[in-house]
DNA sequence: CTAAATATATGAAACTATGAAATAATGAAA
DNA sequence: TTTCATTATTTCATAGTTTCATATATTTAG
């Protein structure tokens, strides 16, 4: 079995998995325009120090964010920009999909019908 | 605050979610080239009925899959070729910085399978 | 009925938000 | 210099929630 291609799947689903929370898009969305730091985005995104802390780690462990540190404060970019063109293709996708009568998703419900 | 971005971000978040495993994405992967049976992955990807259908049910939800019936048959196909592209991108990211000397998690077997 | 596909229940593992504690850089005071 | 206080950020411990694979059931079409 390729070892290979299974270790990319596995690789490309914990990105998406760094990807898959709301908060954390925000963050990518706020740093598609230039680094921010922790401090600013705290007030901006109106998080406590701690979780956007956590979240900020899973993105950087994947790689997927970078930092620099300057002082006190340290600041947050991009690490790739082709990230977040993927990240735009899916949200086209998605207004597309609302714009076309939004009879799509089902936000949560996994129960009865 | 703008909840109309926020939904979006859920969205989002949701798709990336679906996305976030490495059967879902190999599923995808399988797609990528035209319809499969259920029947068909099951064998191609060696999974059990059970397991495939749950995953392929989260693709469904999320409406990145869609079906035609066919007889005792069900024939999954991609909804959107546009959702295929942004993982095109991711996957193009990743084996770049694969390339790039794998310091990103584990470099491991760089031979054939 | 039989085969194909889906749905449900369950327990282990992973994710998330929170407050408290720890670490790091800076500057002022002793 | 060393020590202390302050600010910025991260890590830890927790509790509640969600996800995943497995083992059943249940639905659906012929």
């Amino acid at each position: 079995m390729s070892s290979t291609e299974d270790r990319l799947f596995a690789l490309h689903a914990e990105v998406c998995k760094a990807m898959a929370n709301p908060i954390r898009l925000k963050v990518l969305s706020t740093l598609q325009h230039g680094e921010q730091s922790v401090e600013a985005m705290v007030k901006s995104l109106k998080l406590r120090k701690a979780n956007l802390s956590q979240h900020l780690a899973v993105l950087r462990q994947r790689g997927i964010v970078a930092t620099r540190r300057e002082g006190l404060h340290i600041y947050y970019r991009c690490a790739n920009p082709k990230m977040l063109k993927a990240c735009a293709i899916l949200r086209e996708v998605l207004l597309e999909q609302l714009a076309e009568g939004g009879r799509l998703i089902n936000p949560v419900n996994r129960g009865r019908k």
